[in-house]
RNA sequence: GGAGAGGUGGCAGAGUGGUCGAAUGCGGCGGUCUUGAAAACCGUUGAGGGUUUAUCCCCUCCCAGGGUUCGAAUCCCUGCCUCUCCGCCA
């Protein structure tokens, strides 16, 4: 969401921000809410203010003993036009709402213009992609090979894009999640929490994801109105929803390790082989919340923290910044962090890091104090997959596959799989 | 699942339908006193919004949403949450 001011000042502005994204801002439309609401809610407010004064009188005069009849046919003569002008005041009140909850953000400044991914710059490279002396596997025929990794049982279990993993290569998955919570609780200062997986609609309109993208989401169907997540960032960034932080808690830092659902609805033929985009995944995020002037030293920081996984997996990958176009609903600014997959001779997101500024935080009423006395201000918030489990172990599958059919575990997990070096094809 | 109790300001805790946005205590902030601090005393202390250059002023908010009423923190309905007891259970 949007500041208010946007609306009412200088929709003009937020119109050409937005056009940079792609997105046209309805101002005719906004504008006649906006000069509507004001009248409406000037009358109403003088109606609501004339009542008060009658109502209190009324009191005065009856504690007096008086009966106050004319007073009385006075006040209830404002009722039926009061009652009016609040009924037409909440239904533009909540017009407005709708409307900007459904307006995405405008981009930073140093987001480079672009139409969709194609557009999007890379800012760095890291690591060389390996050479191989014999043809690569996917990680669908490496897993095959181990007989580790099925996805056939998976869809009779469930459906298409689930997965089923066993013996060492489900212990590598389960693994790499503890490597990388370790990482950022010892390492960059995050605290681990736990959360719930499934969460109510005001935590998915908190961080964005509704009420335009409930396609996306797995619901239940249950009497109250319940999904699964399609992120951590949901029930965690959401525990600051509605709070006031004191200056001195913040930053915050949470990471928490969650699966994810997701519908993918509309990307059908996207990704159909392997384990790439399912329905069920898991993965560690990062959060901070911070404070306004701090949040894109914030996402270089967080940032580098997912990258810092990446190096020590040695896994080749690239940063790029997401383009005007490609950018999320609700981010100003996000890297995207992609790994190497030689079966692709590409390189794939494997996190996702975004600046949201106060995009989320005044949705979700997250504030802070800065001073003392000082009046609230929202906060910032910025997130990151830190990483994406599944795809990291896609990306360590075909990156250290070998010619034998075995893959090699990264050194800095050799220690998390028991000294192991090497996951074996099952005999 | 059954039975009961309750949700009020940072916390604790009052509140006969009529100056209640809310007593009181604690905490916080400012001051007096003190070399300094503590104690004591005095004052102050919620959030959002409208109008305004600003002050003033006004509106809304006592879990949420409806209702009754000239007037609701107080009465009625619905939902959510918390607590206690019983049952079941990882």
């Amino acid at each position: 969401m949007l500041e208010q001011r946007y609306f009412r000042d200088d929709i003009k502005l937020a119109a050409d921000l937005l056009k940079k994204r792609g997105y046209t801002l309805d101002t005719a439309r906004i504008n006649k809410l906006e000069s509507t609401r004001k009248s409406i809610q000037v009358e109403t407010q003088d109606l609501q203010s004339q009542r008060n004064k009658k109502s209190k009188l009324i009191g005065q005069e009856k504690s007096k003993g008086n009966n106050a009849t004319e007073l009385l046919a006075e006040v209830s003569s404002l009722g039926q036009a009061l009652k009016e002008k609040e009924t037409q005041l909440s239904d533009i009140l909540n017009q407005l709402r709708t409307l900007s909850l459904n307006v995405p953000n405008i981009p930073h400044d140093s987001v480079p213009a672009g139409k969709d991914e194609n557009d999007n710059q890379e800012i760095k490279k890291w690591g060389q992609p390996k050479k191989y002396s014999f043809d690569v596997l996917d990680h669908v025929d490496i897993g095959a090979q181990l007989g580790m990794l099925d996805f056939e049982v998976a869809a009779k279990i469930a459906g298409s894009r689930f997965s089923h993993m066993s013996g060492q290569l489900a212990r590598l998955h389960r693994v790499l999640t503890q490597f990388m919570l370790d990482t950022h609780t010892s390492e960059h200062g995050y605290k681990e929490v736990y959360v719930p997986y499934i969460v109510n609609e005001k935590s998915l309109e908190g961080t964005g994801q509704l009420p335009k993208f409930e396609q996306d989401l797995f619901k239940l169907n249950t009497e109250q109105e319940y999904y699964l997540i399609p992120t951590a960032e949901v029930p965690v960034t959401n525990l600051v929803r509605d709070t006031i932080l004191n200056g001195h808690e913040v930053p915050l830092k949470f990471t928490a390790h969650t699966p994810c659902f997701r519908s993918e609805a509309g990307s059908y033929g996207k990704d159909t082989r392997g384990m790439i985009r399912q329905h069920q995944f898991e993965k560690v995020e990062l959060v901070q919340i911070v404070e306004p002037g701090k949040s894109y030293d914030a996402l270089e920081e967080l940032t580098g923290h997912a990258e810092t996984i990446l190096q020590k997996l040695e896994l080749p990958y690239r940063v790029v910044s997401l383009c005007t176009g490609d950018l999320g609903f609700s981010a100003a600014k996000t890297y995207d962090l992609e790994a190497w997959l030689p079966a692709q001779k590409t390189y794939r997101e494997i996190s996702s890091c975004s600046n949201f500024e106060s995009f989320q935080a005044r949705r979700l009423q997250a504030r802070w104090r800065p001073t003392e006395k000082g009046k609230p201000e929202l906060v910032h918030t910025v997130n990151g997959s830190g990483l994406a489990v599944g795809r990291a172990l896609v990306a360590i599958m075909e990156n250290y596959q070998q010619e034998s059919g075995a893959v090699a575990i990264p050194t800095i997990l050799q220690p998390y799989m028991g000294g192991q070096k090497l996951i074996e094809p099952e005999v």
